[in-house]
DNA sequence: ACCTGAACACCGTTCAAGT
DNA sequence: ACCTGAACACCGTTCAAGT
């Protein structure tokens, strides 16, 4: 397309708004990411938009309904990574599973959001379909689709939350030293330690499924 | 005590100080039961404790820092509930399971700040020591007990969490309408039957516990 | 030792006004 | 329709000063 082509299409339809709700959403995550929850302001968002931090309320009602937003892309994405398609129930869990707690650690300041927010926006709707489908099509009745979904997701909330308050523990250590059974087991709760207590915990409550299922 | 006695005493010691750690501690507790975490700053509270919000940096070097003295009186509180005394390991940590989310229900404004603030304070510490010591008695080794303990408490927090992003949830019922599996599903997921999916999740944990002891 | 008060550098949001 | 700019009612924290 020549110059004089955008030229004319530009100039047709009066003006083309700078901004976008995509475009609004995906930089307010990309500055969460990268100076962390606390420090995000509409203000600053604004800034980094190249406008007044008054103009995102043109597209947002308000800031919690933006952050409403940005936890629903990261959850259509966790949908989109685990496709539940070719394998079974307790397979597709476990990649879900995974993919939520990868989502943790990609996003470890934006998480928080997730893990305190509703779980009811149109992406987390459209992925859990998705996956109720499946569980629908194995035969699982709905009570234990819905018992096993709501104890794998709260684990897993739960787990990468605990992961992430983690991090600069370090601090804590010498409290710690005082108390001798503390110390003693905090041995196997250390980050060395994460994935294979992920995976265990996950494999209790997925065995549990598979054996209810047959 | 006489007027006397009391006035000669306090005449004595030059002045005591009217704020200590422990009321400004349990005055931001209750302020933040009241008006939620968002409504929580140090100006009210100072209004609240009938003096400058400055002066509470006497006290504590930051708002950071009081919050994790807040979480840390309601983890002490959760172990006092829950003494593991005479009781065994699987059932001294279902008993905590049920404190810890009962410490949910009793703060739903205060405990999004338990769930993710580092679990390491003097008093989640004497709360953990006593727990692990237990552990040991019963003859269950330290890394089991660290993969039962992280799984139990990674549930309980998603759980509690859950059940706190739930309330004022009807607001998405239309938009939940359209999708029919999600719909059907959900009728199994409301209020009416949280203590059911508490339960079951957290029996699928400790009847593994249960078995992997024996 | 314990607390006040002014000040600094921020917030989210409303609202009238501009283009 | 889309965005600006001033204004309002807040924040947490520093720091000098008071008692």
């Amino acid at each position: 397309m020549t110059a004089a082509a955008v030229e004319k299409r530009t100039s047709k339809r009066k003006k083309p708004p700078s901004l976008t709700r995509e475009r609004i959403r995906s930089e307010a995550l990309k500055l969460i990411d990268a100076e962390g929850l606390e420090a995000f302001s509409t203000r600053k968002l604004g800034a980094a938009l190249g406008c007044e931090a008054m103009a995102i309320y043109w597209y947002y009602p308000s800031k919690e309904a933006l952050l409403d937003a940005v936890v629903d892309e990261l959850m259509s994405r966790v949908g989109r990574v685990a496709a539940p398609e070719a394998t079974d129930w307790v397979e597709a869990l476990r990649e879900i599973a995974r993919a939520y707690r990868g989502l943790a650690h990609k996003h470890p300041n934006a998480f928080p959001l997730i893990a305190t927010r509703r779980f009811a926006t149109e992406g987390t709707f459209a992925f859990l379909e998705r996956l109720f489908e499946l569980a629908q099509r194995q035969g699982i009745d709905d009570r234990t689709t819905a018992r096993f979904f709501r104890a794998v997701s709260a684990y897993c909330s739960g787990i990468a939350l605990n992961e992430l308050a983690a991090r600069g523990e370090e601090a804590d250590r010498e409290v710690r030293a005082r108390f001798k059974r503390v110390s003693s087991v905090s041995r196997w709760l250390e980050p060395a330690h994460f994935d294979d207590l992920f995976e265990f915990g996950l494999g209790v409550l997925l065995d549990a499924l598979a054996r209810s299922v047959r």
